[in-house]
DNA sequence: TGTACATCAGTGAACGCGCGTTCACTGATGTAC
DNA sequence: TGTACATCAGTGAACGCGCGTTCACTGATGTAC
């Protein structure tokens, strides 16, 4: 039944499509932006806070906005949470750049790779928890947005694990497993370090580096010597 | 301020300790047991719900009682996570003997762990996700269950390693390290795993296998010409 | 065997709370003329 | 420059909902005598 004759009372009302669309905006000057609101929702992630657990109004508190005014920058909670997995992979490719950089300038590929890894780690932290943790919960967009950045890292690192073996003019044994292998490895340990006081962090890289290690052994022994697996 | 003279009002009653403890108990007879409450949480579990985010009320409704009932058998919903963690342990533990067993059969200890892991994970899937995932989100509490599981999963497979190794007079670098890397990856890929359908789970098995051959190889040889790593 | 009683698993109703969502609005800003 | 108007970011109040928790209770079972 409805209330007094209110024509259709669809729900929502959709803003019909601007005529004025690619010009600048008119109206009222935004005074938080959707940053903002990432912003506040990063606040709010911690050890014990997955994105899929934030609520619309614990956002708009924490970035000092009523919470319907949520709706003017995102269609709900989940838009906010994709956003938020996206600058995460922003930033996770920001340090494989920077492992590259490292790499190049002589010392340890394996060594600077995972000392970079650890430091980012701790620099944006809450961005890398949402990666490393929002993987194994969360809706199955989250997961696949995940599985897309470490995809894209594992495809990175294989890039430049080719290129390192023809450089040393040394072997490898099925590039992709390896890389496959690193990256799940140093993002499982990476997630149980964020954990761990930060004191802790050296032995931990100690332990990465000598795992690498010994995969990069076997994949070279293995391809030297034709080993199959079995 | 109080309504009507009821004396101390404070909050619900605590039962004091029954003298007769240690007896058959009295009273009614139970007719929905901690184990019925369990079993209908797992139902409710599945990849994209965590145990942190079970409702009492939801629970309770699985189960068939009414929501205050569930107060009978645990203190609140965090004590029955705990306990689904607990059960998911002994279930890994069961993974572990089993992979032991077949291991002293004389096949491929590696491919052989692996695939009883696998299989595992298809039969128990929802109590493994519950030990997978509530390792990286969840209270504090959850993740230091899940940890103990994993060290001592890690543990019986250090021993194994080593026992292995002297087995077949094989030298052996960094044994515990070994344990981790393996446990860490299995169990990183087996996330991974339960969101693919089954028939993709013969391959992901073929590069576990790989991937581990190629650690094994890596701390044989490393034992054998004593590298260093880095 | 019968009876009074203690125990205690399970119940239905109620509470206050935070949530997502909708409504009709306000008023600052930019545009057209 | 001035004025009328369209746009639209942000608002306060209200809604219905599921939640955890508490209350006083019911009635089945076992025990004491």
């Amino acid at each position: 039944m409805m209330r007094y004759d209110s024509g259709m009372t669809t729900g929502i009302k959709i803003r019909p499509p601007s005529p004025r669309r690619g010009q600048a905006p008119q109206g009222r000057k935004p005074v938080i932006t959707r940053e903002d609101l990432i912003t506040a929702a990063l606040k709010l992630v911690g050890p014990n806070r997955s994105v899929s657990t934030l609520s619309l109004r614990e956002v708009a508190r924490e970035a000092g906005i009523a919470p319907n005014s949520f709706y003017r920058h995102f269609r709900d909670v989940d838009e906010l949470a994709i956003a938020l997995i996206d600058q995460a992979g922003r930033s996770l490719r920001k340090i494989i750049g920077e492992a590259r950089y490292r790499a190049a300038s002589g010392r340890s590929i394996v060594r600077s790779s995972v000392e970079t890894f650890m430091e980012q780690l701790s620099a944006d932290e809450k961005l890398l928890h949402i990666v490393l943790r929002e993987g194994t919960v969360g809706s199955e967009a989250f997961k696949q947005a995940v599985e897309r950045e470490l995809h894209s890292f594992e495809e990175e690192l294989c890039v430049d694990l080719i290129r390192l073996a023809e450089l040393n003019k040394l072997p490898i044994y099925e590039p992709q497993l390896v890389a496959k292998a690193i990256t799940r490895l140093v993002f499982a340990m990476g997630t149980a370090a964020m954990d761990l006081p930060p004191d802790r962090h050296p032995e931990l890289i100690e332990d990465m580096v000598k795992i690498l290690r010994m995969i990069m052994v076997g994949t070279q022994t293995m391809a030297r010597e034709g080993i199959v697996a079995d």
